[in-house]
RNA sequence: CGGGGUAUAGUGAAACGGCUAUCACAAGUCCUUUGGGAGGAUUUAUUCUGAGUUCAAAUCUCAGUACCCCGACCA
């Protein structure tokens, strides 16, 4: 892609509306644009870190037998009675219509299995626009009021087997959070299982001071606590603890019978599993980034390569990189060189290409990994191997 | 939902209650530039909305709205 042609534009200035990392960052790298407290777009940069991120999810959900459908956003206040669940903060009702704009999927999901399988166990999940009537927006992507995530369901006939199968989500969880680089920050942690689960839930927490919750991470076996639940000692018996401030990247819940039983599915146990797309896309700009930019981990940047000419025809040189389907973006855009290297580290694309008289003379091109200082100079015929080898 | 703050061009800022509301960047056109945001020419406003005080309001007062921050809240 000519970056000259995407449809986004970089900002020098911070936006004056907007403290976050992530939303200063996100926008003034022309990812994403603010509409209003906790409602942006995602421009084409933006939606790319969004697609890979939601085909990584896939792919692990798919891996633990789970099926994707897509459920409606509009839901009848029926569904919502049957709960209890209509007159709650959360939701955003649509005037005489007896709709409402779906803040979680069980009241939908479950009157579905009902009716189209009986067939047990089953793995159910989707990824789509949730909407959630915060009493306070903030953070940027952190926290909106509109917002993507993948919510999966799983239905049992015996709690064992519930049992089992929350463990494999645990794990298909971590595998998520490594392929998007965000697993060294992320903390298995108990929590209250809330107003609709009896017993613990366990929320998957990455540590960054944006975040809104504080944990306590045991010193000993690296177990962590939500302080909504921390007592002063670990199931392992020790009493050290480090305190963090964390956001809530996923949470997972064993429902029981809580909703089966109220849509009339006999002896079934439900478990259900969230993560936010969108947030751990926040998360992972607050954990990488410095102050030059974002530091895209490579599964999730929006390209493999950016592509800066200086001064020098480049056109070749991308030509053979797409015909190896690698992923370039290509700055030929008519401007100075240093608005390029300043567009390009805002940016944050993993690898950095730049081909100049000064490269060109040597037959090379400069190779820059974002992240770090060392340049290095690469042969022009073997760059396509070079950059296989990366990705 | 409580507390605090802010609102001026696409973006970021300036302007004592008083002159035609300035400046930088971006965007468009023309020329010169190219290893860390280069230069010249030219174009860009209902000062958030409504009321009030005043000879005179971007500036003071009140109300509303939006946004930011802290807290409460948050499957």
């Amino acid at each position: 892609m000519k970056q000259r042609e995407l449809f986004t534009k970089t900002i020098k200035e911070n936006p004056k509306d907007e403290k976050s990392i992530n939303a200063q960052l996100l926008i003034r790298a022309g990812f994403i644009d603010k509409l209003g407290a906790g409602i942006y777009s995602y421009l084409p940069l933006g939606l790319m870190v969004i697609e890979n991120i939601k085909n990584i999810v896939r792919e692990e959900m798919n891996k633990i037998g789970g099926q994707e459908i897509l459920m409606p956003s509009l839901h009848p206040k029926e569904n919502w009675e049957i709960t209890g669940r209509w007159n709650v903060e959360e939701m955003y009702k649509i005037k005489d219509n007896n709709l409402g704009l779906g803040w979680t999927h069980e009241e939908i999901i479950t009157p579905l299995v009902k009716k189209y399988t009986s067939v047990f166990p089953k793995y159910i999940y989707q990824i789509q626009t949730k909407f959630r009537n915060e009493p306070r927006a903030k953070s940027g992507i952190l926290r909106g009021r509109e917002f993507l995530m993948k919510d999966l369901y799983s239905f049992h006939t015996s709690e064992s087997d519930l049992n089992d199968y929350y463990e494999k989500v645990k794990e298909a969880y971590f595998k998520i959070f490594k392929r998007c680089g965000l697993k060294e920050k992320t903390y298995l942690t108990l929590a209250s299982g809330g107003a609709f689960s009896s017993s613990f839930s366990h929320e998957f927490q990455t540590v960054t001071d944006a975040g809104e919750d504080i944990i306590y991470i045991c010193k000993n076996c690296g177990q962590s606590f939500n302080r909504e639940i921390f007592e002063s000692k670990c199931e392992c018996g020790s009493t050290e603890f480090e305190e963090k401030k964390s956001i809530e990247v996923g949470n997972i819940f064993k429902l029981q019978d809580k909703y089966s039983k109220l849509f009339g599915m006999d002896n079934i146990v439900m478990g259900c599993y969230g993560l936010g797309i969108t947030r751990m896309m926040g998360a992972i700009v607050e954990v990488f980034n410095d102050e030059k930019g974002i530091i895209w981990p490579k599964e999730v940047a929006p390209f493999d390569v950016h592509l800066l000419e200086l001064d020098t025809d480049a056109s070749e040189i991308y030509d053979n990189l797409q015909k190896e389907e690698i992923k370039v973006l290509y700055d030929n855009r008519e401007k100075s060189a240093g608005e390029k290297l300043n567009d390009c580290d805002l940016i944050g694309i993993p690898i950095r290409i730049i081909l100049s008289k000064k490269t060109l003379e040597k037959d090379c091109v400069e190779i820059k990994k974002r992240g770090t200082d060392e340049l290095e100079l690469v042969k022009i015929k073997k760059l396509t191997e070079f950059i296989q080898n990366e990705l």
